[in-house]
RNA sequence: GGAGAAAUGGCCGAGUGGUCGAAGGCGCGCGCCUGGAAAGUGCGUAUACUCCAAAAGAGUAUCAAGGGUUCGAAUCCCUUUUUCUCCGCCA
């Protein structure tokens, strides 16, 4: 007998249970939850009926199967072939009532698991309590504001410095792939090096375990973390064997727990990772893709935390802290966003945006997202944990940039340059093996 | 890329159409034995979902994944994936 296993996206049982709330909480993240979410607990009621009916058909024919096969094992260690031909028809009749019913009803099921499946994939994660209301970037709450803001008298913006100092060079990039894949060269290619080493060291300090995980993932592993089905168009599509390029380490990294059911000794999970991002960053536009502003491949430095439900809010708030150190090391000017309904994304509950301030450019760039996503990863993921008394409960996953390169690499160009060159923060100097870039 | 072999529970490993959700072993848990331990010995040890107020109990599904044949599939057929051996290619 054969039942495809209900895949539990999101947890129905939630949406049932407290259907007004998720109405009302979606609502902040500007979602008209209602029409979908009557759906979901309408169809799910029905299906769930004809499920139990399916499975009292299915105990049927299982009954019959296995008293036949227990007799007919018998007579025919007996050697009474004739008999257990007879014992054979039998049960085919008996086992016949069962069967156009059952067929009928397993398409049926399978047909409303669909529909539920279907819409509730569409929903977003809930925000969290604390994520104001907002329809778009301006209603972002700063919650910290940090670092002074270099007066620069002729301050050049980053692609100037770029080329002057020789140190990246876009219009290379443009033929060899295209728009927004930079070549980076000399100091240029070794301050990449350097701050992804620093960044690296900085976390592994802090108790994350290093990870290099592959660049493209399949398609369930994007389904596991949300990029898909939603997001499909941002990545890119290696058509060929159907894989795609990573849009970020978080989604292989996180897919490492894809399927998994951790030993609660060996909570939390703090993982980082290295790897180039490769976005499509279709619709892209003006200002907000010059030089590196927005690129196509960039580098990102990625921290991963698996922890268990109660304990993720402590976790984000310590990824916050970690993050924000970091960010003081290259002694930028920073601020730390919440981020509003209209803003947060789909699968995230509450998230925490850094920026660095660019002063040629006199705008703020984002540069981290550190975020919570509680059980909607694990709940696709099926990604849990055994407690101490051997039940089985979901855990929440969390993940922060740690740093992004290009839009760092942009303000420390832009704020640091003087007559002699630009300078390097301290803290970088052990890993450029330079303090100056002249 | 070609040819062959294989995939079984936490691990090892038996099982080629029927009393099989799966022998046996290891590991693990709880007992017994012991002054204590080891050895020995007894029992128990997968996951998900559903029914039930809950417990008890019961049902369904799962032997790489998906589909098929059959009253009945770990076992037969098809597709896919992965692993191993040989050949080819290669950093």
């Amino acid at each position: 007998m054969r039942l495809k296993k209900i895949r539990i996206m999101l947890n129905i049982k939630t949406i049932e249970n407290n259907r007004d709330y998720v109405v009302s909480r979606l609502t902040v993240k500007g979602f008209d939850a209602a029409g979908i979410v009557d759906e979901i607990i309408e169809t799910e009621g029905t299906r769930r009926k004809k499920q139990i009916e399916l499975e009292a058909l299915f105990a049927e024919q299982n009954r019959v199967a296995k008293d036949a096969g227990a007799r007919i094992g018998i007579l025919k260690k007996e050697g009474k072939h004739e008999e257990a031909e007879t014992v054979k028809q039998n049960a085919a009749e008996e086992s016949a009532k069962f069967k156009t019913k059952s067929e009928e009803l397993e398409t049926e099921v399978a047909c409303l698991e669909k529909q539920v499946y279907d819409r509730l994939i569409l929903l977003p994660n809930l925000p969290h309590e604390s994520v104001p209301a907002g329809k778009s970037a301006e209603n972002n709450l700063v919650v910290k504001e940090s670092g002074t803001i270099p007066e620069l008298n002729s301050g050049q913006p980053h692609w100037e410095l770029a080329a002057k100092y020789g140190l990246i060079d876009f219009e290379a990039g443009n033929k060899l792939t295209g728009a927004g894949f930079p070549v980076y060269t000399g100091k240029g290619a070794k301050l990449q090096r350097a701050l992804i080493s620093m960044f690296l060291d900085h976390n592994i300090e802090k108790g994350y375990t290093e990870v290099q995980p592959p660049l493209m993932i399949n398609a369930d592993s994007g389904f596991g973390t949300g990029q898909l089905p939603d997001k499909e168009g941002q990545m890119y599509h290696v058509v060929a064997d159907d894989f795609y390029l990573i849009p970020t380490a978080e989604v292989p990294v996180t897919n490492l727990y894809r399927n998994v059911i951790v030993a609660e000794s060996g909570l939390p999970v703090k993982l980082t990772a290295y790897t180039p991002c490769f976005r499509r960053e279709a619709g892209s536009y003006g200002k907000d893709v010059r030089g590196l502003n927005r690129l196509h491949q960039f580098d990102k430095v990625e921290i991963v935390q698996i922890t268990r439900p109660e304990l993720s809010y402590g976790a984000l708030d310590g990824m916050v802290a970690h993050v924000e150190e970091l960010v003081r090391k290259l002694e930028l000017p920073y601020r730390i966003l919440r981020l509003c309904g209209g803003d947060i994304s789909f699968h995230s509950a509450l998230t925490y945006d850094f920026e660095v301030y660019s002063a040629a450019q006199a705008r703020w760039l984002e540069v981290s997202s550190v975020s919570n996503f509680e059980s909607f990863q694990a709940n696709r993921l099926k990604l849990r944990y055994k407690t101490a008394q051997k039940k089985t409960e979901i855990l929440h996953t969390l993940n922060g940039s740690s740093l992004a390169l290009p839009r760092i690499v942009a303000a420390l160009l832009e704020n640091n340059q003087t007559d002699r060159g630009i300078i390097m923060p301290e803290a970088l100097v052990p890993y450029t093996g330079f303090d100056i870039i002249s």
